[in-house]
DNA sequence: CGGCCTATTGACGCTACTCAACATGAGTGG
DNA sequence: CCACTCATGTTGAGTAGCGTCAATAGGCCG
């Protein structure tokens, strides 16, 4: 049964996907979308710690998350990591590479995960031939900057508290876009990922799950995080600097 | 006199520009640079404290340095600010705004400064027309996010030393492409400036610049900065994962 | 020369890290 | 099916690093 389930989301094409109005697809018209499907090349499912790239194998080509999660991070020489952003399904992975002809990050699937492998040199070729898609395609990269901003901010001013409601926040409105429930949602990440993630220790995320708890935030039970005070979420994140008018207005609007 | 020079330096095309191979013309032929150097707006200089853009104006154009420095940073709501990068000549701004048609971050002169502008309407339809500057173009967008992914890596691992140093060396590299000594160089920014940007207090910034002259690995006067003794720094740099390899090189070539 | 801004230095307190023990659940093999 | 182990997560005690507050020094400009 679920090899079956497998096999007919492995031919879904960039037409019948869900996330084509948040990936590359979006804008397109359906002859310029079959050119990229074709393009496209669908991998089989990548289970739980294997890589799909890993830093200094030579860069063939993006890849666009499909369904799971990705983690992606920066080995150091003292063989710790530093983790540098989380994908979710519809989100590009592999942009920092561009630049050399080697991959500077690894990338590790956090669960069961499927992605769209896009070879550079057919992308290259197809954003020239389709402009839409090449401004698509800007459009994701700056949108990878943006976040890496925010991130950067986030660390910048420092409070635990205030970056983990941030952290919370951030992904809550990303399930939310993906469609599923922001106010419920399964961690892909251990406690571990999310502390080195945030700049924290262990100790302090948990700590810090159990004070949310305390204070009526948050309900956790192992990796599922259910979000009972989002105003108090907000306001703690907004602390931090973090631009929340739009979860504002989704509560308002509930 | 100085009129002269600043009406000269206006005049300079991108041919004619030392920065060429570190800026968008890297790697373009004769007339495909002088299309460029067609599309491209050269500004009269910024004063110190001037913006270039601020957060919230439509995006048009693209910037890349000319001579002087930028900070680019985001303002919180609460009125501070969180720097997210320093710019120096042959480096591009405004990238994280082409998600949007706003800017998403706020840039200022740190001194007298020169900018080419680059319509983002020209750019891309130039973009189209020489797959070289494109793919240049692309380059400097990943360049951008892999720099960025180094500063998360910084911040994320705490240790205030670590963090100033690696930002020293992170200078003192960019100057020396620029054909500037990386042992002697000029602060553009101010401790504030670096304090937000490492996410320090400014005071811990000062200290830190006062430790690192007795244990003689710096020479400090006001924003002139004197590296004594660069395998110190490296050292310390790379406890915090930072890629110092290229450094230790320069250090056994010289 | 006086005012202002930037930078430095000192004293103190708090946050978050470290070390350590313990709890819980998942996976494995008998 | 249960006992075992290992990985993951929680909780506690002690401490160090860095932020905060405050005072002072030095440079720049009017």
């Amino acid at each position: 049964m679920n090899q079956i389930v497998n096999l007919k989301s492995l031919k879904t094409t960039c037409q019948a996907c869900s996330l084509s109005e948040l990936c590359l697809p979006r804008s397109l018209d359906d002859s310029e979308m079959v050119r990229l499907d074709d393009i496209v090349q669908r991998k089989r499912p990548i289970k739980k710690g294997e890589f799909l790239f890993q830093v200094g194998q030579p860069f063939r080509s993006l890849y666009a998350v499909r369904s799971g999660s990705v983690k992606v991070f920066l080995p150091t020489p003292s063989g710790e990591e530093q983790i540098v952003g989380f994908h979710m399904p519809g989100e590009l992975l592999g942009l920092d590479a561009m630049e050399h002809d080697t991959h500077s990050c690894s990338a590790v699937a956090l669960e069961t995960t499927t992605v769209c492998e896009l070879p550079y040199q057919n992308m290259q070729e197809l954003c020239h031939q389709i402009p839409g898609l090449n401004h698509q395609f800007m459009s994701l990269v700056s949108k990878e900057i943006g976040s890496e901003h925010e991130m950067l901010l986030m660390l910048g001013k420092k409070m635990a508290d205030v970056r983990l409601a941030a952290f919370l926040l951030n992904l809550s409105c990303r399930f939310r876009t993906r469609g599923f429930s922001p106010n419920e949602f399964n961690l892909s990440m251990s406690r571990h990922d999310i502390a080195n993630y945030l700049g924290l220790a262990v100790e302090t995320v948990s700590r810090l799950f159990t004070r949310f708890q305390e204070d009526g935030i948050l309900e956790v039970h192992r990796r599922l995080v259910t979000i009972r005070d989002m105003s108090k979420l907000v306001a703690l994140a907004e602390y931090a600097g973090i631009n929340c008018q739009h979860i504002k207005d989704m509560i308002s609007d509930s």
